[in-house]
DNA sequence: GTTGAGCGTT
């Protein structure tokens, strides 16, 4: 909230007008240190909207007792509600005080992504302005690979983790006279190229209207990309750095409800999401789900809290009583038995797993639909990069059976 | 036309 002060949401702006108009119009209160027109990404036609910052938060007031017209069109100005805010929205004032007390302890990344750097920065300046917070292990500004222009953006990693914490407690900073933004970098790690396709591509469409990675089992966490520590009110278990998997099965007859379960806790690395299938099955009632994430070990130096820091998380099976004692992470079950879950990463960069099969049908392979045993794309969802990053959110997809009949 | 873009290497 902090780095919002100062930011004001103007809406109903004409498609005329840019970032300068804006920044021209608002600089006749006080100086205007960032304005941004919303762009559709793929267009780029404005989207009718857009933020100003002023440098001095106390001008706000003022600014916001005027009316505006910006290119013949009558504004509207707000105070810019962060994006955590504002699914709250209706509290009067009094939002989620979660954070700052006691200060993060989950989040463990270490590197921070640093967004609207100058184009003339060096390495040396970008290291040198953050080095002030503590030691920095490495630095990269991104450049282009064809063009070779600095692409705005870069990384810092520091040592530790108190370093990022008190770089993040400001949002913005100066740099080289220009504002640049901190946050905490995207665990690279979490997106493991090869195993998030699937979801979307594939081409046989299985799944009707489970798509995206920020649709969920019951749609809360839609749209919150802030989700941190704090409960989440869902009735579901929620450990700092997990991440959550969403199994859907679609069984034979249409009894396949899978449900929700597994997580992922990391030791000493980044945890992000586990994802877990439950098979569901031809048989009523069997395929179930529940969230049985096992936390076993947290003996390091991690001072894991809740189970925090487990090595393995199994649960889940389809049919029980007939599902393979499998702990293979093959993850294909040969007889179309569901299992899923299965996570474990006890070091360093904590690479998700994401291990689901399902065959759905009948047990003992009495089925006349050879074949077409059902696959299971191990779901990772990238949680968007907007995210806090130690969150993933896993989504399984499974199309049971294919087609069935 | 009214609430946000940008995320990599070793």
């Amino acid at each position: 909230m902090d780095s919002d002060q100062g930011k004001l949401f103007v809406g109903g702006i004409s498609w005329e007008t840019d970032e300068d108009k804006l920044k021209e119009h608002f600089s006749n209160y006080g100086e205007v240190s960032q304005a941004i027109v919303m762009r559709d990404k793929l267009t780029g036609r404005p989207r009718g909207f857009g933020f100003v910052i002023f440098s001095d938060p106390s001008l706000l007031d003022r600014v916001l007792q005027d009316k505006h017209n910006i290119d013949t069109r009558e504004v509207d100005v707000k105070k810019a509600m962060s994006r955590e805010e504002q699914q709250v929205s209706g509290r009067s004032g009094n939002l989620n005080p979660s954070r700052s007390s006691g200060g993060d302890a989950y989040n463990k990344t270490k590197k921070i992504f640093v967004g609207g750097l100058p184009p003339t920065l060096t390495d040396e300046e970008f290291r040198q302005y953050f080095e002030v917070y503590g030691p920095v292990t490495d630095v990269a500004i991104m450049y282009d690979q064809a063009t070779n222009r600095p692409r705005g953006f870069g990384f810092i990693s520091f040592d530790s983790e108190d370093a990022v914490d008190r770089v993040l407690h400001k949002t913005f900073h100066d740099l080289s006279g220009k504002q640049v933004e901190v946050k905490r970098a995207l665990p690279k790690d979490a997106n493991p190229g090869g195993a998030a396709r699937s979801m979307g591509g594939g081409g046989s469409g299985g799944y009707q209207g489970y798509g995206g990675n920020e649709s969920s089992y019951d749609g809360r966490m839609d749209s919150n990309r802030f989700m941190q520590h704090q409960n989440v009110g869902n009735g579901l278990p929620s450990y700092g750095s997990s991440g959550y998997g969403a199994g859907y099965g679609n069984g034979s007859n249409g009894t396949g409800y899978g449900g929700f379960g597994g997580y992922t806790g990391s030791a000493g690395g980044y945890g992000a999401g586990a994802a877990a299938a439950y098979g569901a099955t031809s048989i009523p009632g069997a395929g179930y789900g529940s969230s049985t994430g096992v936390a076993q070990r947290n003996s390091w130096d991690n001072p894991a809290p809740s189970g925090y820091g487990s090595s393995a998380a199994h649960s889940g099976y389809g049919v029980p009583g007939a599902a393979p004692p499998a702990q293979s992470p093959s993850g294909f079950s040969n007889q179309g038995y569901g299992y899923g879950g299965y996570s474990g990463n006890d070091s360093g960069y904590g690479n998700q797993a994401s291990y689901g099969a399902v065959g759905g049908r009948p047990s003992g392979g009495a089925s006349n639909n050879p074949g077409s045993g059902g696959y299971m794309g191990g779901g990772y969802g990238d949680g968007s990069w907007r995210s806090d990053p130690s969150q993933g959110y896993g989504g399984g997809y499974n199309d049971g059976q294919g087609r069935q009949g």
